[in-house]
DNA sequence: TGATGTGAAGCGGTTCACAGCC
DNA sequence: GGCTGTGAACCGCTTCACATCA
């Protein structure tokens, strides 16, 4: 158990080995070891060790983990105890699709608000969700609670919407516009760029990467932002 | 120039670069330095000249890169100069959201089919593309000359799923199920897990993080899958 | 015995800093 | 003088290997 910073890269895997565990406890699996898990999983065993030692001694040796047990503990870790309601900026194309994409799941994100510039949009709805004038952003994210801004607009508004969220006191983003964003203090970014990863296969289908070798790929428990 | 492998990070960055050039390029500029372009879109500059001289020297001493002629080398090198057909398997809310988010743009990419298993669905249409049965994958893939299939199913079914198109010949994968795949030879996997990416941003907002100080945010830049 | 937790080694990507060229 | 291209230094994450403990 240490206090230092923990990696980006290793909360997201946090998130992984939690939908790994749930997925075992579905099969009523009590106790699984990282070797285990890693093997069911395609993971790396001694990285499941390592960062699940940064929070806490959670395994019993010569034994494993509990997995119930682990599954709770990753919860906490993570603040998925409560709901978190998310505010959708942008309902275009995107942003009705992530609308509708995360208007599944009610429990640990709830899409309150969606946002947009368009007069003849505002006053719409889309899976329910009423569209506001992205001006009122402020008034709206206060009264609903909203904790996270999730950015759908072209590249060139961006930054300006980020800077708007951030000014109303939203201190997580998520940015799907395919352009860098720059951050500031407190606040935590996530980009998520969908035009990036097809570009990036592309890359693999044409002759170049060909010339370079095969490209493994080391799963999402690699590599991120 | 050198001939070594290409990191994914350095081409999911020539595509970032990519479409911070087109910008450029709307605004009629002509010329750019790497510190320029580093300033203006929050990047690093002895990056953006290591990852373009891997592949060539594109600049010029002194002066910096051609706006337009570093756009055509970049087209080439990422392979965009023609249209890729894309198969999307799982017509449910993910598979829809995304045939409508990547229906706006034909040029480069095209979503030619989608598939499915529910009975109800097979002969639907959504954004005018049919649903097929997955089970005729291979001949649909090979009609319709699909090159990149895009997975929008349950986790559960995702490893079978990605078995099943890659046994069909495709070569390049996008996955959006929540759980990491295993992957072999010569395909090309990228996983975009948004549950992850939400889930990191809750983890900010918890108690966790803070007592971890910022978490500065290095941008579509870094590393990645 | 068997699996965890962890220092140490290894590796790959980023950043620095400067030689080389316009 | 200014900016590119690049070896070298640096840094952080991953992997190894083993002491530790049920």
């Amino acid at each position: 158990m240490k206090a230092g910073k923990i990696s980006e890269l290793t909360t997201n895997r946090l998130s992984i080995y939690l939908r790994c565990l749930t997925l075992l406890a579905d099969e009523d699996i009590k106790t699984v070891s990282s070797a285990a898990l890693a093997k069911r999983f395609h993971l790396n065993s001694a990285q499941i060790r390592k960062d699940l030692a940064y929070f806490g001694e959670f395994g019993v040796r010569g034994v494993g983990y509990d997995v119930d047990a682990l599954r709770d503990h990753l919860i906490k870790i993570l603040g998925l105890g409560r709901t978190h309601r998310v505010g959708i900026i942008g309902a275009g194309r995107l942003g009705s699709a992530l609308t509708n994409y995360y208007g599944g799941d009610r429990s640990t994100f709830e899409v309150a608000a969606l946002f947009d510039v368009d007069p003849l949009k505002i006053g719409e709805r889309i899976e329910g969700v009423e569209i506001f004038d992205a001006k009122h952003f402020p008034s709206i994210a206060k009264r609903d609670n909203i904790e996270v801004a999730v950015i759908a607009v072209p590249a060139e508004a961006a930054q300006d919407v980020f800077e708007q969220v951030t000014a109303a006191g939203i201190r997580a983003v998520m940015n799907f516009a395919p352009i860098p964003l720059k951050t500031i203090g407190d606040v935590k970014l996530k980009t998520v760029d969908l035009t990036t990863s097809l570009e990036g296969l592309a890359y693999h289908l044409s002759g170049a990467a060909s010339l370079n070798g095969n490209n493994p790929e080391p799963g999402p428990t690699g590599r991120r932002n």
